[in-house]
DNA sequence: CGGGGCTCCTGTGCGC
DNA sequence: TGCGCACAGGAGCCCC
């Protein structure tokens, strides 16, 4: 359920909430969410720890703790951490210090919690690419990146080890609002399209970040309280809808299994050229 | 190594 | 009303 933007909400909101905050008590309703650890181990490594910083990692919530370690949250398509009283249909919650809870929801139970003593012991963590907001990402790096890649652009944004945090909803508004079709091969885009996509990446993320993600279904912030991007998507979910571009239909494909939405006008598979600098000097197109 | 397909689960909305 | 099917903001694993 939530990408880069809802990620980042929650991560702000739970700096507020934890930061400070130590665990006093955890119960374990769905040992399945901590799968990859024994509950009674996990359990151990929590209680009485103090949480110093709360941070993201793409799609990753990171609680570290004062006295070490820290507790890796993945959401995947309907984890939903909520601050405030226990709740019953909690898969797990934290009792803290000063008398909340921090509860773990997840009704489709894809979502993974899981300690670490380092970074390095998460593969997970490991295997990511930069951060589309930090400083290593720049249309140097994304060009670079791009190159000898075959696959269709929309296939390599949701790839997280190629840039961590974009999921099937942002991959879909990105390309729409440069006008790249999403199964153009990564190699054959264009330097003018590179910097757009790049502009995009950061644009997209950041206005989304701003109104504090998008509530399409379930996604919902640590208070319970929606975001309100979802008002301002242009395509995704909008299959046979009008483009707000163009009189064409927004389509929808299948690429991987995901959903995945654009307008065949405004992002032709054939690229026509955007601007005047695509035109060779003698007139003629580069396509 | 890269990338596609299948799978893990539960809930919702739709057509019949 | 009820049933079956399609589909859902993710990602691990297997396979070529």
């Amino acid at each position: 359920m939530p990408e880069l933007p809802e990620v980042e909400t929650l991560k702000r909101e739970l700096s507020k909430d934890l930061t400070g905050k130590t665990i006093s008590h955890v119960r374990i309703r769905d040992t399945m969410i901590v799968s990859r650890q024994s509950p009674k181990k996990f359990i151990k490594r929590l209680v009485g720890k103090t949480v110093s910083e709360v941070s993201r990692r793409g799609k990753a919530i990171v609680i570290s703790f004062r006295q070490g370690d820290h507790l890796i949250v993945q959401l995947a398509m309907t984890g939903q951490p909520n601050y405030g009283s226990a709740l019953k249909t909690a898969k797990v919650v934290f009792e803290l210090s000063n008398g909340q809870y921090l509860n773990y929801n997840d009704t489709r139970r894809f979502g993974r919690l899981s300690v670490i003593k380092d970074f390095d012991d998460s593969p997970f963590l490991q295997s990511l690419g930069p951060e589309p907001l930090g400083r290593d990402f720049n249309v140097k790096w994304l060009a670079k990146a791009l190159q000898r890649r075959k696959s269709p652009i929309k296939s390599l944004l949701m790839n997280q080890s190629f840039l961590a945090g974009i999921g099937n909803i942002y991959a879909s508004e990105i390309l729409f609002r440069c006008g790249i079709h999403p199964q153009r091969p990564a190699l054959s885009l264009k330097d003018n399209e590179i910097t757009l996509l790049y502009q995009e990446i950061v644009g997209v993320l950041k206005e989304a970040i701003k109104f504090k993600g998008s509530s399409i279904n379930t996604y919902r912030n640590t208070k319970g309280l929606k975001g309100t991007f979802h008002n301002r998507i242009q395509v995704y979910g909008k299959h046979l809808e009008k483009c707000p571009r163009c009189p064409f239909l927004i389509q929808r494909i299948f690429m991987a299994g995901r959903s995945t939405f654009f307008c065949p006008n405004c992002q032709p598979i054939r690229p026509f050229p955007a601007y005047p600098s695509t035109f060779a000097r003698d007139g003629s197109r580069e396509w």
